[in-house]
DNA sequence: TGTGCTATGACACCGGTTACCATTCCACCT
DNA sequence: AGGTGGAATGGTAACCGGTGTCATAGCACA
């Protein structure tokens, strides 16, 4: 009924070349108000801005994707096993692009496979994505970082370390977090307390064990290498380690498991012991998974907020596209969920 | 070294024009080949081939997509609130796309916003997926069925009920599960057999309530009314019902939850109701989540192949875009896991 | 009159696809 | 034997919906 002189409007999309006519300028003068270009008049922007809303007008991301040879879909590369921790790295990154252009893709990395360098280099090269935001303990791929940096592809990494030169990162502080761990067992008057370290693939189990130690320090205690397990992070690992530790010569009064799924696993060796947790032995786990407060008795643990790392994780990425140049870092820090799994040892 | 003439060779990417001219033949041939067109001579489509494998070419999609007014990327909606649900639905689907070049994107919908509609519809009309995978509860929301049909968009449904006139979907049986519940129960000899449904919001609550109704009167048996309550699939919810159950005038032998969240809260309150899981009360769940095999008392539960589903959805996705016309069902059924939760009544 | 800045447009291009046309070759018809 | 129609094949140009480069017009200021 308006815009006469318009051709194309029962045809289905609005695109650039409509808004331009009805607007009175050219394509490239849109193109322009789209993406906030400084040398537009006041006024032309306006009444393109005005009539970009009436008619809903958005983008063609591919067509925009095209022209500047790259994608607006935003992978996460990850490997990490717990559902817990992915998803709601998902809703995190999916918080943060809630308004945006930016799709979510999902590139799920097996490390133990030979080609996933190549699958990782074949999907960036065909489908240049506008990012990486990468989780343990593929953030720790150094592999990896080689070839985004060589594909010139941005991404964030969340770790717990710092990982590079040229930092661009979310950090999360799991030696901190293992060392109130550490505190709240030693400040309940246990001595003997047994550690159930992660995989040593994992730069996490290391933090966690160093940081353990360090908040045992602080109670002149120390770790013994007797009561110091490796295992898988899983459930099985963690309940085949606490049998080990609870046959042992020195049977320990506390365990601290590298993650929750190892605790659990503590919880099912105990039993199997005849031990009650928390009288005979007092646990905590690493992760606050929602497990940790279903189990009978809830599981005292060290709870990290994932989803928030997720959303800081996106926005990183987002400033960094935009264009921003310093360097950040953001940081996380742990919380003991105090729970019914630990107490004085009798 | 070989291939003179070409200019463009270092320039970074293979386009198909570099093909093309390797070739000797124009880009429109190279186009057939890809597309798998007939009408091209056998010889040619070989060199053509050949060319292409050994400079390693992929049509870019951003390009083909915006040649073919739709993107290569598939959309997973949903609303599951479980994380293991979630997750084994999306590596179900990764499996099947495993060696295309579609993409999975992730659509949270959250069905009490009053926007979700509109997001969908502005994702899909900017976006232009592929198709689009839903697993309950969207699927069953016959609003978002109809946008989708609006929109022209290609969809697969996962439900437990048939939904669709033409019918294209992943079809499961949850009734037939609860019934094996029911059967698995009535046959240790319980007859005074509680119910604890998810809401009713839920087709698959229904489901599972009938089927469970179903399995007892072949044991001619029934479900008594103020032996069944309504709760919300969550393990709080679980617990209160649980209560309610376990203090009305009939205190039941056996409980069957909808879900295995709600069978946790069993098990909650029955430990402060001072019984023991299996001797004062069996309690069946459905879903098998890793948490049912982790508990103490293992938990006997009815389990659903996510990832085997999510497989299929991506495959009669696929299939539905090379164009098969023909609607199809795929058909998955239930298990029951027996484990130490359920025991004759004494 | 020359210089420099703002505001805008023309046009090629991103890497594919499709519509349409041209050619060759062969079978078939008169 | 020569003309004609159709299948097989491949070329050209336009197009999908945006963006980059460069040119140009208008105007202030020196």
């Amino acid at each position: 009924m308006n815009s006469p002189g318009l051709s194309g409007e029962e045809s289905g999309r609005v695109t650039i070349n409509d808004i331009a006519r009805m607007a009175g300028v050219s394509k490239k003068t849109v193109s322009r108000v789209l993406n906030e270009h400084p040398l537009v008049n006041e006024e032309t922007r306006k009444r393109i801005k005005q009539i970009i809303a009436e008619h809903q007008y958005r983008p063609d991301p591919q067509a925009r994707g095209l022209a500047l040879r790259r994608s607006f879909l935003i992978a996460l590369a990850y490997d990490n096993p717990s559902p817990q921790y992915v998803v709601n790295m998902q809703l995190g990154i999916l918080d943060t692009f809630e308004d945006t252009d930016y799709q979510l893709v999902l590139h799920p990395v097996d490390r133990n496979s030979d080609t996933y360098i190549d699958r990782l280099k074949w999907f960036v090269e065909s489908h240049r994505p506008a990012g990486i935001i990468m989780p343990p303990s593929v953030s720790e791929d150094s592999a990896v970082a080689d070839l985004l940096n060589e594909l010139n592809c941005p991404y964030i990494r969340i770790a717990s370390v710092v990982l590079d030169e040229l930092p661009r990162m979310v950090r999360t502080h799991d030696a901190a977090g293992a060392a109130q761990a550490a505190r709240h067992l030693a400040s309940l008057g246990h001595t003997k307390i047994a550690h159930i370290h992660g995989p040593k693939s994992f730069r996490s189990a290391h933090e966690r064990m160093n940081g353990f130690i360090l908040g045992l320090s602080e109670f002149s205690l120390e770790l013994k290498p007797e009561l110091t397990v490796e295992a898988g992070y899983t459930f099985d690992s963690g309940e085949l380690a606490a049998n080990q530790l609870l046959s042992g010569r020195v049977r320990p009064t506390a365990i601290f498991a590298g993650n929750d799924e190892m605790a659990i696993g503590v919880y099912a060796a105990a039993r199997k012991a005849g031990l009650t947790i928390p009288e005979d032995l007092s646990v905590v786990g690493f992760d606050d998974t929602p497990m940790a407060g279903r189990i009978t008795p809830g599981l005292t643990t060290v709870r990290l907020p994932i989803r928030d790392m997720g959303r800081e994780a996106a926005k990183l990425l987002l400033r960094k596209l935009a264009g921003a140049e310093k360097p950040n870092i953001s940081e996380f820090h742990h919380e003991i969920v105090l729970r019914d799994s630990t107490a004085k040892p009798r």
